[in-house]
DNA sequence: GATGAATGAGTCTTCATTCAT
DNA sequence: GATGAATGAAGACTCATTCAT
C-alpha cells in the first residue's frame, strides 16, 4: 500500500534526522542506538525495523545530508542564469551547507575515516556519487567557460576533480583550525587566486612556456580527455 | 641516566612503530591494546608501561609522522638553493609522504576525526603544530616570491593557509577516490593552475578589476596583511 | 504499569538475593559479577540492567538485610506488651539476625569499611538510617521504663547510643572470636550487667557520688538532656 | 650478623610505617604496593625483600599497630598503683590509641574483614592475641575488684570478654556515626552506666532474684569459670 | 641487596543485536 | 508494528609478582 510506504518512509526520515543529532553531538562511535532511541521517542527495538545495522543508520544520515545537498545545488544552479553565476551557486551552496552544519561538520571526517575502514561499499559509493555529481557539474561549467573564452583551454575533469579537492580541503583546514575565520571568505579568497592568478606579468611570461602544456594534461592520465 | 632514558625512548619509538603498523591497518576503534602488544611482541602490560591509554598511543603515532614529515620538509627546504626550489621541496616532501604512507592515510582521518572530539587538547594542538610550521614556512616564501618579482602583491598569511588546506583537500580526493590517479600529478596539476591562473587575455581583463582587491584582503580580516 | 514494575521489583529482588549469597561466600572483592550473574542463572549483561554498578548492587544487599531487619524488629516491638517485652523483643530480633545470617556476618565488617572509604555518600547513609532507627526506639523505651520507676534518670539518648554500640560490639567479639559462644547468652548477660549493675552495696555506696552524674550528662554535650 | 639483623629490622619497620599511612590513606584494596614503595622512597622490587606478600605487609601492619598498643597498655597498667587505677590506664590507652589514629580507624575494619575471610590464619591469630592479652588483664583486675568488695561475685573471663566487645562495639558506633562525639566521653559514659547500673531501688529489688544468677553464669560455657 | 621493566590473569563495564510478548 | 528485557562478546586497564641486571 502506498499510504504504508509513505507512512514508514516518513518514519524512517524522522528517525534519521534524530540519528543525526545525536551523531552530530557525540560522535558515531560514542553515540548508542539506545541514546538515539531515546531522542527519537521510540523505543530501542523500533530502530531495527527500519534499519539492520548502526552502520546502516549511519550511512542513511550521511545519504540525507548530501542528498540534500545535491538537490540545493541542482536548484540554484538551475535558477543562475549563465555560467558565472552558476559557479557561484556551487561555491554559495557549499559555504551554506558546511556553515549550516557547522557542528555536525566532524562527523563528515568520522564517516570519511568509516568509508575507508568498512566492508561495506556502500559507504565509499555514496561518497562517490557525490563526486561524481559535483564533478560533471564542475566539468560541464567549466568547458562552458572555456568555450565562452573565459578559461584557457585545459582539462575540465581534471580541474572539476581539484576543485572538489581544494573545497574539501578549506572545510577541513577551517574546521581544524577551530572554525576561526569566515569560511565564505575563504571560499572567494580561493576562487579569487585560482581565476586571476598569481603571476605578475614578468613571472607569468618566464612560466607560461614552462607550465602551460600540465594544464592540458590533467591529473590523471585515466581520466584526461582532449 | 642517559643510557636508561634512550633505552626507554627506543623501546617507546619501536612501540609506536608497530602500533601505527596495526592502527593502519585495522583502524584505531578496530585495534586492540592486545593487538599491538603482540605485534610487539611485548606482554599488554608492558604497553602501559609505556603509554597511559590507548588515546595517548595514538598521539604518539600522529606525533612520530607529523614529526618525520617536519623534519623531512625541513631538510629538503633547507637543501634548496632558492625560493622556487624550496616551494617544490614541500610539494615533493609532502607528496612522498602521503605516497610513502598510502595505506596509513585512512587513519590521519580517523585522527582528524577523534581531534574534533576527544576532551584531550593534545591532538589539535599537534595538529596545529604541523599547520603553523607549513604556515609559516609557506607565507615566508610566498613573501620572498613576491619580493622576487614573481607573484603580485597578495595576502601571504592567507595564501599559506588555503595552500595547506589545498593540500590536504587534494590529499583527501586521493584518497576517497581509491587513489586512483598519481598523487604527484594531481600537485603539480594543482601548482599549474595556481601559479599561471586559468584566464585568457580576454577574460582576466574584465576580471582584474573584479576581484584584484581581494587577492589583498585574503581570508581572515584578522589576519590581513597590507 | 503496575505489573511491569512489580515484575521488575521482583526481580530485582531476585538478584539482591543471590548477590547476597555469593558475596557472604567469597567477600565483596573476590565476588565478580560474573559469578552473580552465574549463581542467579541470567547473563553478565542482565545484572547491569538492574544495578548501575557493583558497589550499587552491593549497598542493595545491606539495604534489604537491613529493611528485613528494621521490619523484623518493628513487627515485634508492636506486638509486645509493655516496655520490658519490648526491650526483649528487640534483644531477640538481635540476637535471630546476627545468627540467622552468621555466615553472612563477615560482609557487614566489608561493608562497614566500604562505607567510610567510598565516595558514595548512600553507604554511610543507609548504615545511619538503621542506627538512627534504634537509636530513637532504644531513647523511647529507655524513657518509658525511667518514667516507670524501673531506671534512675539518665540521658536516654546517649544511652541508646551506647546500647546500640554495645550491641555490634558484642556482635564483633563473637563473628572475631569463631563464634566460639552463643550469641543470645552474651546479649542477656549484657543486659544483666547493665541492667542490675556490678556493684556491691558498699562499692555503689562509695561510687555513688563520683559517677552518679555522669548518668545525666551522657556521652555528648550536644545532645545531652536534662 | 646482628648489625645486619638489626638494620634489615630497622628498615622493614619504616617500610611498615609508611604502608601503615598508605594503606590508612587509600585503604588496602586501594592501595598499590607501588604506592608503598614510592611513599617509602624505595623499589617496588625492594618490597619483596621484605614481606612476601602484600598481605603479609598488611598484617605486619596490624601486627606493629597493636604491639604498640599492647606495650603502651601495659606500661600503663604497670605504672598504676591500684585495682581502680589499672581500670582507668586501660580505658585511657584504649581512647588515646583510637584516637591518635582516628584516620587510619577504617583500615581496622578492613582488617577485620579480610582476617575472616582469608585462608591466611595468621590474621586471626593475631587479633586473638590483642584480644586474649586484655582478656586476661581484665579477667584478672576484675577477679581483683571483686575480691577487695567492689564488685559482686561474677564471671570475671565473660565479663572480659564482654567489656573488651563493649570497647569496640563503641569504636565502632563512634567511626560510623563519623566522629561526632568525644570518645573519651563515651568511654566515661559506658563505664558509669556499667560501674553504677541503672536500676534505682525499687527496681533493683524486683530484678535482683530474677537476673542475678546470670552474672555469675556469664556467656560461654567453655570459658566460664568459677 | 636493590631495582624496575615486564607480564598476563583478572574484572568491570558497554552496547549492538535479538526475540518473545 | 512496537517494545525493551536479556545477552555475551569484547576491550581497556590494573596490579601483584617475578627476575635479570
Amino acid at each position: 500500500m502506498p499510504a504504508d510506504v509513505d507512512f514508514k518512509a516518513a518514519k524512517r526520515a524522522d528517525l534519521v534526522t534524530h540519528a543525526a543529532e545525536v551523531f552530530a553531538r557525540r560522535g558515531y562511535h560514542a553515540s548508542t542506538m539506545q541514546d538515539i532511541a531515546t531522542q527519537a521517542n521510540v523505543g530501542k527495538g523500533t530502530m531495527y525495523e527500519y534499519f539492520r545495522t548502526k552502520e546502516e543508520l549511519f550511512l542513511a544520515v550521511y545519504d540525507s545530508w548530501m542528498s540534500d545537498f545535491e538537490r540545493a545545488v541542482q536548484e540554484r544552479v538551475d535558477a543562475a542564469s549563465d555560467a558565472m553565476a552558476k559557479v557561484d551557486a556551487i561555491r554559495d551552496s557549499a559555504v551554506e551547507f558546511y556553515e549550516r552544519r557547522a557542528h555536525q561538520a566532524p562527523l563528515l571526517l568520522e564517516l570519511w575515516a568509516h568509508a575507508l575502514r568498512t566492508d561495506n561499499p556502500a559507504f565509499i559509493e555514496r561518497i562517490r556519487q557525490t563526486r561524481t555529481f559535483l564533478a560533471q557539474l564542475g566539468a560541464n561549467l567549466t568547458q562552458q567557460l572555456i568555450d565562452a573564452g573565459w578559461f584557457v583551454d585545459i582539462d575540465v575533469d581534471a580541474f572539476a576533480l581539484l576543485e572538489s579537492g581544494i573545497s574539501d580541503g578549506i572545510f577541513l583546514a577551517w574546521v581544524l583550525g577551530g572554525m576561526s575565520f569566515p569560511l565564505n571568505r575563504a571560499y572567494t579568497f580561493r576562487q579569487s587566486v585560482i581565476g586571476l592568478g598569481l603571476l605578475s606579468p614578468t613571472g607569468r611570461a618566464v612560466l607560461e612556456q614552462r607550465l602551460g602544456s600540465k594544464l592540458q594534461k590533467g591529473v590523471s592520465p585515466y581520466t584526461s580527455s582532449k
